[in-house]
RNA sequence: GCGCGAGUGGCGGAAUGGCAGACGCGCUGGCUUCAGGUGCCAGUCCUGGCAACAGGGUGGAGGUUCAACUCCUCUCUCGCGCACCA
């Protein structure tokens, strides 16, 4: 409703995205792969309706400047979508005088400076200018025409491979600068959906209207001098920067920005266009023809018109059709409920139908979570107070699949209750990560699809835990994973071994750990530390890999000397159930009590990593002999690099491979390296 | 065509420019078991060698560096996105 006070919703009739299998119409967002319906993947086809709009449009400058915000924060791949998506153009409208015809026909282009070389005009079949200036003696043909581009499908229109088609309208437009007849055609290589729907064709600098140039037979004329071959004999285009030539107010000039900016001049001062900007972004077509949605909440009067539902009234819900059949059938579900539509008018009071369509599932998800923070309120959507306190999402994680759907619905919506002052912030998504998708059968799992794997039954098979934990421990998060690939069972032996670790420990608790076996618990902080910076970056799949390690030197400990009444056994248990109760809380939580802490592992902290345990005491020096490692000797790690030389050049290995050479130059990175290069 | 991303054992994957293959799967051999499974031990990049060890190895070709999976150039393959937007 508010959307619709602000005229950021509105009716409009046009050609629509159909999906004939969902039996629907679909956003333009909702379009993939060659023309396909997002969700159920058949051809979409277009038809002639009215539908429901939300104007983004009007947003499409914010949603581009914003991302700039954004970038670091969301993944490049997804910002670069929208941008594509947004598709900024700068440009100028140019009107052209139409021969017999009052109104003037405005075009946008991107090269106003080649307008003297603009030979004919084309206009999208589909757009309705088309048969609004179609001469009487061309008409059949147009339609004819125009019927086989609507039976076309998208992949076929959108091929470059495509000849060109088309068909002369009889008309004539007139250029503004030369003031020449040129003749106007339509064609499918212009899109209706696009600026106006009608080009000027400038055949020498654009490759597309020269193809269509040189198949018709219409006038090449070249207005940019860039030194190559003139087009109307090469057949290629030359879109590049030159000398201006044949336009008599730019003849001479050799840069683009002044030859643009004297023709904006130019038509500005006659009135005929100025320059412009304009987006590959529509409107938003959000109303759907399926009973399951929001319905739309309009009354439509025959004497006050659209009528909004007053707010006391809102949200208007869907009546009860328990047991009826709700497929989609191509109609909207809701038109066959009388009882349902027929209402009275809040203006008049006079007989009124309800909207009968619903609104896509997309309007829902583009502010779901503004209503997760108060999601008990009844008397508004979200609570105003409680959006302020919890809002924007630090960390959103969502598949790509949302780049231009979900994510930047959802920046609109955000930017619109910020106008309305209802938040006070624009973006809903502080930091973005796009997770990777579980494939199976190769294919992402899908619920359409139906090649999802029986989660319940996995669950039952191997515990919600072992599942988990595999998911994570199969990749990086942001990586797909195959099924085909993890194995539950292995985490299940995992899981067990961990939980036996636990039930072996014989100290006491609150055992000082201090008076334990220090090699171990130089391996359990090292770990855990290593953990807790692998948490910090995301690297799930490691830290499973980390805690596996810290579970196998424990039970090593334990077998080989140290013993289970060791308290540093019973340290290094504490740690793994702490570690282990991310991935796996029911087993740590099994763990815990096996160990005799107090109520839950999800009340206790994070452990304490003692910095000194944590750093190494000795570590395994590597020496390179010409970037070959020759010795591996253990060193203290507090070694200084004289010393460190010294061990290297006193080494076995390194004397043998130095073979009585001289050194010619020593690097030495103590701890860890030291580099020997050798002389004659 | 344009733009991204990725190429590491049989597989999933590890490696602030500093020991390539952590961890796990799988596989091989052994112990335990009536048997299967579980559990445990050993092995598992390639070539040569009983071994110590030596040589090679991160899609390919070059380059920078004492040192490259990592940085640079070119190239191949795969995946994804966009694709007549005037």
């Amino acid at each position: 409703m508010k959307f619709y006070e602000q005229g950021l919703a509105y009716r409009k009739g046009s050609y629509v995205n159909w999906c004939p299998s969902c039996q629907t119409v679909l956003a333009n967002e909702q379009v993939v792969q060659g023309g396909t319906c997002e969700r159920c993947h058949a051809q979409v086809t277009k038809r002639q309706l009215t539908q429901w709009y939300f104007r983004i449009t009007a947003y499409a400058e914010r949603l581009l400047e914003d991302m700039e915000a954004l970038a670091g924060k969301w993944p490049d791949r997804v910002l670069t979508m929208q941008r594509n998506w947004i598709g900024r153009s700068v440009g100028a409208w140019v009107d052209f005088e139409i021969e017999g015809r009052e109104e003037p026909v405005r075009v946008f282009t991107t090269r106003p400076d080649t307008l003297y070389g603009a030979t004919f005009m084309v206009i999208a079949p589909d757009a309705d200018l088309a048969g609004e200036l179609v001469a009487e003696t061309c008409r059949d043909e147009f339609e004819a025409y125009l019927e086989k581009t609507k039976l076309a499908t998208e992949i076929e229109r959108q091929s470059t491979e495509r000849e060109k088609t088309g068909v002369f309208l009889g008309r004539y437009a007139i250029n503004p600068v030369t003031g020449g007849k040129i003749p106007i055609w339509s064609a499918d290589y212009v899109l209706a959906e696009y600026g106006t729907g009608a080009i000027m064709a400038v055949p020498a600098h654009d490759q597309r209207d020269l193809d269509f140039a040189r198949k018709f037979g219409l006038p090449v004329q070249m207005v940019i001098d860039t030194g190559e071959a003139d087009p109307a004999q090469s057949g290629i285009a030359t879109p590049g920067d030159g000398t201006y030539v044949n336009s008599e107010l730019l003849n001479g000039l050799t840069d683009k920005v002044s030859g643009v900016e004297r023709i904006c001049g130019k038509l500005a001062e006659d009135g005929r266009g100025e320059a412009a900007v304009t987006y590959r972004l529509r409107d938003w077509l959000l109303s759907r023809q399926r009973f399951w949605g929001c319905p739309i909440p309009i009354i439509h009067c025959p004497v006050d018109g659209e009528v909004p539902v007053p707010e006391d009234q809102l949200p208007v819900e869907l009546p009860d059709l328990r047991g009826a059949d709700l497929a989609p059938k191509g109609t909207a579900p809701l038109a066959s409920v009388p009882e349902w539509v027929n209402t009275t008018c809040p203006k008049c009071g006079g007989p009124a139908r309800r909207d009968v369509d619903t609104m896509d599932t997309f309007v829902d998800s583009s502010w779901y979570y503004f209503r997760y923070c108060s999601p008990g309120l009844d008397s508004a959507p979200f609570d105003i107070a409680e959006v302020a306190k919890w809002m924007p999402i630090d960390q959103y994680v969502g598949g790509v699949e949302h780049a231009i759907l979900h994510l930047l619905y959802s920046r609109f919506f955000t930017k619109v209750l910020f106008d309305l002052g209802m938040i006070d912030f624009t973006e809903p998504f502080t930091r973005l990560m796009n997770q990777g998708q579980v494939i199976n059968r190769g294919k992402a799992m899908s619920k359409s699809l139906g090649n999802g794997v029986d989660l319940g039954a996995q669950i039952d098979q191997f515990g919600v835990d072992a599942i988990r934990t595999t998911v994570v421990f199969a990749g990086p998060p942001e990586e797909d994973i195959d099924w085909a690939d993890v194995s539950p069972s292995a985490t299940v032996r995992f899981l067990q071994r961990a939980y036996r670790v636990a039930n072996d420990v014989s100290s006491p608790i609150g055992a000082d750990p201090t008076t334990g076996d220090l090699e171990l618990r130089r391996t359990v902080h090292r770990t855990m530390g290593e953990i807790t910076d692998l948490l910090e970056l995301r690297r799930f799949n490691v830290c499973v890999a980390r805690l596996m390690e810290l579970v196998n030197a424990t039970r090593k400990a334990i077998d080989t000397g140290v013993g289970s009444a060791d308290p540093a056994v019973r340290e290094a248990a504490e740690f793994t159930a702490l570690g282990l109760s991310l991935f796996a809380p029911y087993v740590a939580e099994e763990m815990w009590e096996l160990l005799g802490q107090p109520p839950s592992i999800a009340e206790a902290t994070w452990p304490t990593i003692d910095p000194e345990l944590r750093a190494a005491q000795t570590v395994t020096m590597a020496v390179q002999v010409q970037g070959k490692v020759r010795a591996k000797i253990e060193v203290p790690a507090d070694i200084s690099d004289a010393d460190a030389e010294a061990a290297a050049l006193a080494d076995e290995g390194v004397i043998r491979a130095l073979a009585g050479r001289s050194v010619a130059k020593v690097i030495v990175k103590a701890p860890r390296m030291v580099s020997i290069v050798p002389g004659a």
